[in-house]
DNA sequence: TAAATAGTGTCTATAAGACATTATCTC
DNA sequence: GAGATAATGTCTTATAGACACTATTTA
């Protein structure tokens, strides 16, 4: 029942949140003092995914400082807190929003971006004690191109998922970990469908979207079978025809979009996440 | 790409996690010395579910001071992060069971712990940035009598989930809207049976556990039909009879309960939840 | 025409929903 | 015996998996 912080502190003014605090809430604000005692640092991570050459990837950026210096990391930074008094500076998600488009110079809205939780392991960080909040981030393949522009000067490489276990790769921190579980985040969330939308390029095929599908969950998908779950989407309108086709070595294949129906990310919306 | 937190700092002993800093890294982590900027404060709120009377209910707590003095609120409290230096201190899931155990008297082992997220919006405590970590609790109905005898001083009820929304109770900070993230997690994790183990008593009747179904998905759920996926349960091993019956106003009902397969708390393993 | 892949249809097993029926207990 | 609920069974519908088959294009 420590719900008590017992310190004094200056008043933060409450952003946004509209709610009606007292007078007598009012003077113990004013009163209100943060005495300093430890305090963790807090980060968001980005676990950004995308489909290339068949793969499921995901961005990684070499660390050129210690710790775990020369290992690969996931991109991520402090979350800005402000100075405590008038700000309190930015929400969680934005402080992905921001990492994210600081890193990939990809813009927020084109981006499917989703919290997985909190990883806060005492001695995470040799350094100090550092909790993060990590991100998925969906990049749709025919974004990646325009990724690497506005990036720091590190190196930034999208690496096959597949291929980061058993040690083939080292990995920063609890960075194998924390990209474990955006995995299973997003396979768990493949069937709204709305995940498929954010790692297909703006018009594919049918057998292109059934490969999303089959990547994240890691098994074979009957391409028969795919297609009758595929109509039902034609039949609710959440994809449609679009114009061409698709020219393979064979019979080419009928293109298809995702409709609006459904913003491709829930990020303006749920800022506590 | 702001991977690397520009600061100094003395060099805190990493716990338990057995990598090979080379020792250049450890030269590195001698010589660093972390720098001040502004931390939020990280603390740890624990959704605490039972049911009761028939209902799905919450742990609250009132509070006695400011901000928010009156309001009910989710039991909860800072994570311990050491002095940065030897020790880091607490893992979050380990803050989290501290706080369970502290709040309610219970032993982590007989509940159900599982981290929802992080919640962190600019302004959610008008007194300083904090970001908390939700937990859900899982607590056996027949284990709530236990409950209030070590907490706090403070006032702790448990209030009907369906009762909280239109303003009927004041909640503290975004705490309505923690429990309602908490809710969505526990319903959309009632399938694997494991959930429904933790709120139901060790003995129970399959109208008894269908009941804690049906409160969880909001449904009704048809008695026969409900059977029928118990009696898979019963095939699979995973529930067995009871000695007795229960004792009704008519026919009495076989009573089951929960075999050991597969342990009723994950929190001893996944120390980064 | 051969090869390859897109696109279609069919059979079966599984599970869920709706609902009727029987069994067994208390009062 | 009346009332009540437990326990069981049946019918229908929806969906997934396996797999056979047809259509259309390139080379």
């Amino acid at each position: 029942m420590n719900r008590d912080r017992k310190r004094p502190s200056p008043a933060p003014p409450r952003k946004s949140t509209a709610r009606s605090a007292g007078p007598d809430e009012a003077a113990f604000l004013a009163r209100y003092r943060p005495g300093d005692f430890a305090r963790p640092s807090v980060t968001v991570d980005i676990v950004a995914f995308s489909i290339l050459d068949g793969e499921l990837r995901v961005l990684l950026v070499r660390r050129g400082e210690h710790p775990f210096k020369g290992a690969w990391a996931l991109p991520g930074g402090f979350v800005r807190v402000g100075d405590g008094h008038k700000d309190q500076g930015e929400d969680l998600a934005a402080a992905a929003a921001r990492e994210l488009q600081e890193e990939t110079s990809l813009h927020p809205n084109d981006v499917f971006l989703e919290q997985v939780g909190a990883f806060g392991r005492a001695g995470r960080d040799p350094r100090m004690r550092v909790i993060t909040v990590a991100y998925t981030a969906l990049i749709r393949p025919d974004l990646v191109p325009l990724v690497h522009a506005g990036g720091d000067a590190a190196v930034a490489e999208w690496h096959a998922v597949d291929r980061l276990g058993h040690g083939q790769l080292e990995l920063a921190f609890d960075h194998a970990e924390i990209i474990e579980r955006a995995t299973a985040h997003v396979a768990a969330r493949i069937d709204g469908s709305s995940i498929a939308r954010s790692l297909v390029p703006k018009t594919f095929t049918i057998q292109e979207l059934r490969q999303v599908h089959a990547l994240l969950l890691g098994t074979h998908l009957d391409p028969g079978n795919f297609r009758r779950k595929f109509e039902r989407l034609l039949e609710d309108g959440v994809v449609v025809r679009a114009a061409g086709k698709r020219l393979t070595a064979s019979k080419p294949a009928l293109v298809y979009r995702f409709t609006d129906t459904g913003a491709p990310s829930p990020n303006a919306a749920k800022d506590t996440l």
